[in-house]
Parts: C-alpha cells; sequence; structure tokens
DNA sequence: GTGGTCATCTTATCATACCAGTTGGGGCGA
DNA sequence: TCGCCCCAACTGGTATGATAAGATGACCAC
C-alpha cells in the first residue's frame, strides 16, 4: 500500500473544494478570527468568481468541521477550532502556509502516538489470539526480507500497527488511528529517513508479537512503549538541531 | 454550562441535515455496505422529495466525513468507515437505531480516556505552571462547596479536566478531547449517576493539582491514571450487570 | 486482443428565482 | 424623551431549470 510511484495520479479539485480549502486555510491561520462573521454567501460566490452552490457546499463542509457555526438570517460566524474541532483537523496543522513542518504540531501527535500505543499492543494482546500473532508473523518475516528497503520497512511498520488496532476490538482506537495517519501521510517521506530506527527495531515487533501470542497484555503494553518511544525520541532529537524543515 | 433545564431549545433541522443524518446512520448500521453505489443525486432527490442542492450538501458532508468516495460522472460509493473515517464518528456510534447505548462503544472511549487521561495530566505538570495550579485549585474550592449535587460536580470535574488539556500544549490531546467530550455529552445524564465515584474523588484531583504546582510530571500522570480509572472501573461493573440501557 | 468511437449514464457547475429567519432603524404612541 | 412596534433590507434555505464534462460499457475495425 502507498509504494512509492514515478507517476502521481492527477488531482482535479473541484471548485467547491477550492473554496472550502481556501477558508479553511483562512480561519486556521486565524486571518479570520474566532467570533468573526464570514461575508454573506452572495458575496463569497461573487468575490470568488463561484456559483453560490458551491459557496454553500464549502460552507456544509466547514460547518462539519466546526470551523463555522451557521445560523439562517445572520451571517456565519468563525468558531475557535482549539475549542471545537476535532481530531480530523490535525492534518491542517501539520504543515503552514509555506508547507514547512509545525514543530508544535508533529511533538503533538509523537506525544498522542506514544500514549496511545501501549494500551493499543496491550488491547491487541487481549483479544487478538493466535490469529493475531500468526498475521503478525507473518508481516515481521516480510520486514526480514525487506531489510533494505527503508521505505518498504515504513510501510510494512504501519501495517502492523494497522492489524494490531483492527485486533484491539477498540473503535475509538481504530478512529483515532485513521486520523493520525492521515497526519503522517503528509510527511510520510521525511518519516522514512527521521523515524529509520523505529521501522528497523524488529526485535521490538519481535516482543510484540510473543506477548500477544501468549496473550500477555502487560508485556505488550511494555513492548509496544518501548518499540514507539524509539521513533519518538529520534523525532525529538530532529526537532532540536533543525528548528524548521522544509517538506 | 450544560445545565439540566425542564425545556430544550427546539430543533429545526434543514433538509440537507436530515438527509445527512439518514444516509450517514444508514452507513454506519451496514444496510449500505462498503463498495456499495449510493443512488444517483437525481434519484435521491426525488425518492427524499428534496431539490438536488440539499443532496448534494448532505454528500458533500459525507465526503468529508470520509463515509464514501466521490467521483464525477460515476456514483458514489459506500467506503468502509472503520478503515477511513476519523474519531469525528465516535458520537454517531454511541448509540444505536432505537437509542440504546452501545457497550462496546462506551468501553471502547473509557479506554481511550484511560490511555490519554495520565499524558495529558503529566504534560499540563509540565507546561502549566504556578498560572494553572491556581485555576485548578479554584475549581477544586468550587467543587467543595458543591459537593452535595453530583451534576454540578461533574461539569466542574469536565472543566477540571479542559483546563488540563489545554495547558498541555498538545493540539492533538486537544482535539481528541473535542471529539471525545462531544460523545460523552449524548449520555451525560447516564454518566452522573454511573460514575459519580469519580466526579467525588476530591482528593484525587487534589493530587493532580499539587503535581502540577510542584511541576512533577510523574506523580501527575499516577495521579491522573488513578483518578479516571476510578470512572473506568464504575463504569465497567454497570455494563456488566446490565447488558443494555435506554437512555 | 488492442484501440477507437459513441450513446448514455453520472456528477459538476451555473443562473435565477423565491421562501424564511434576523436585524436594525425609523416612526409612532405613551 | 423613552420605549415599543413594524417594516425594509439584509441573511441563509429551498427549488428548479439548463449546460458542461467525466465514467462506462457496447460495439466495431484492425
Amino acid at each position: 500500500m502507498s509504494v512509492a510511484s514515478p507517476f502521481r495520479p492527477v488531482s482535479r479539485q473541484s471548485l467547491s473544494e477550492s473554496v472550502y480549502l481556501q477558508l479553511k486555510d483562512r480561519i486556521v491561520r486565524r486571518e479570520l478570527t474566532a467570533g468573526a462573521s464570514l461575508p454573506s454567501e452572495r458575496e463569497l460566490s461573487e468575490a470568488l468568481g463561484v456559483n453560490r452552490g458551491a459557496v454553500r457546499e464549502a460552507i456544509k463542509r466547514l460547518q462539519q468541521s466546526r470551523l463555522i457555526a451557521v445560523r439562517q438570517g445572520g451571517n456565519h460566524v468563525v468558531l475557535d477550532y482549539l475549542d471545537e474541532a476535532g481530531l480530523e483537523l490535525l492534518p491542517s496543522l501539520l504543515l503552514d502556509k509555506r508547507g514547512r513542518v509545525s514543530g508544535a504540531a508533529v511533538r503533538s501527535i509523537m506525544a498522542m502516538r506514544s500514549a496511545l500505543a501501549p494500551d493499543i499492543a496491550a488491547a491487541a494482546a487481549e483479544h487478538g489470539g493466535a490469529i493475531l500473532a500468526a498475521e503478525l508473523q507473518a508481516l515481521l518475516k516480510q520486514m526480514r526480507a525487506a531489510d533494505s528497503d527503508v521505505g518498504a520497512l515504513q510501510n510494512h511498520c504501519f501495517e502492523f500497527w494497522k492489524a494490531l488496532v483492527a485486533a484491539s476490538d477498540n473503535i475509538a482506537f481504530r478512529l483515532a488511528f485513521n486520523s493520525m495517519q492521515r497526519t503522517y501521510r503528509q510527511v510520510w517521506g521525511l518519516l522514512t529517513r527521521v523515524m529509520e530506527a523505529e521501522f528497523r527495531d524488529l526485535a521490538g515487533l519481535g516482543r510484540i508479537v510473543r506477548a500477544v501470542a501468549a496473550g500477555d497484555a502487560e508485556a505488550a503494553r511494555t513492548a509496544g512503549r518501548r518499540h514507539v518511544e524509539i521513533g519518538r525520541r529520534a523525532l525529538e532529537r530532529t526537532l532540536d538541531t533543525s528548528t524548521g524543515e522544509g517538506a
């Protein structure tokens, strides 16, 4: 999944998509401050040179993201995304307007990963059983074979955790994992280098597999924590030495 | 905030809102299976008796929630929300079609809370300082005064954690907290009774305050874990004795 | 089997109405 | 002068028409 390819799918974004992205960025960058009113739909459609329907579709998506509040008869008002928005907004906060990675956002998501991973591993060990252990074992075998290709290891590592999350029998973990994964994807290439040490920690993944096979939740928790701390520390070191990095 | 009142605001939901909710429910309940095609927009607008614009706005919101994939010229196809949707979907999974609480969803969200709360407390202790400690101390004082009213304690308890999360200096924690909070709100009244023991654990909150004041992250982590485990265990006991509960 | 053409689906966009709720200011009465 | 009410001018919400353009599968020539 998501193998690097010389071809990239051409992306045509619809008008409402463009409008949505533009407004979302202006809200996230605080150019439109919380409490302020948006221009009316008619003004927006004229200013942006698009149909009012396109504006309305974008507005509906902003409302869905809890970036604005809608009241019939009055203007749409901008909300404070720190108080209202959900985890889905995280990908939008990772890169600033010049495409540079936000160190604070990276630290945040890595902290969340460190908080969840041990419990995910523990839950998987509790519910996964022999079937999960076999699946993980097979993945680990593939990783040992792909030892030279860090990008492949990274993909396999992701699949490993995806399997753990799916087996954790926890819908919240699973949905949060999806949200976080979409954040990673934006800087997937950067992480390949920075977190290489974690992707090569097959011994740590092996400990998780053995804990799952044994149904030992505590051992899985410890092994999971040790494993993700490798990448976290590596990333902290990188952030400490370079204040910012181009994507 | 969110005080019980004999009056509830009349909810007039727009057509597109109705369409969105109806389609979302059918997808979440697996009546529309992953991979299946949605009827065309014109068919939907005719079948539901609304204009195409309303259907289109609903479709855009489903796309935003990653419940469907949109391609011009082809039918919209339903995605597997377990693989695609984000944490924002959690509130939709808490109640089944008859309004009963899903035990699995409750256990899931409580597990996630238990995973995040210790690290939130630790991060807050690291970054909060004396200002946060004073704020928490004031909240705690209010709670001691409101000792007889469990509902008030519940609200204060929420404010307590909201302050911790805001001070944690972690955008991911904050956004995830918002998402989870919207899930709780649906069963806020039920939780008042079930988690009463946690809301009355002022000693535990006091330990967190002292750890924050001392800047002791590890103490805050331990105190946070102990505190939320109270509610979690209480909820587990309730779920174990009663298989389901009406809302 | 490979590639091209075409009819016919679909969504995407546009334009223009009109309905419904909010707001604010001006006029009226006390 | 003060307070109230009403109306005009906003706002978003709904409805319906048309045109453009992508997706798809049947079909055919090579």
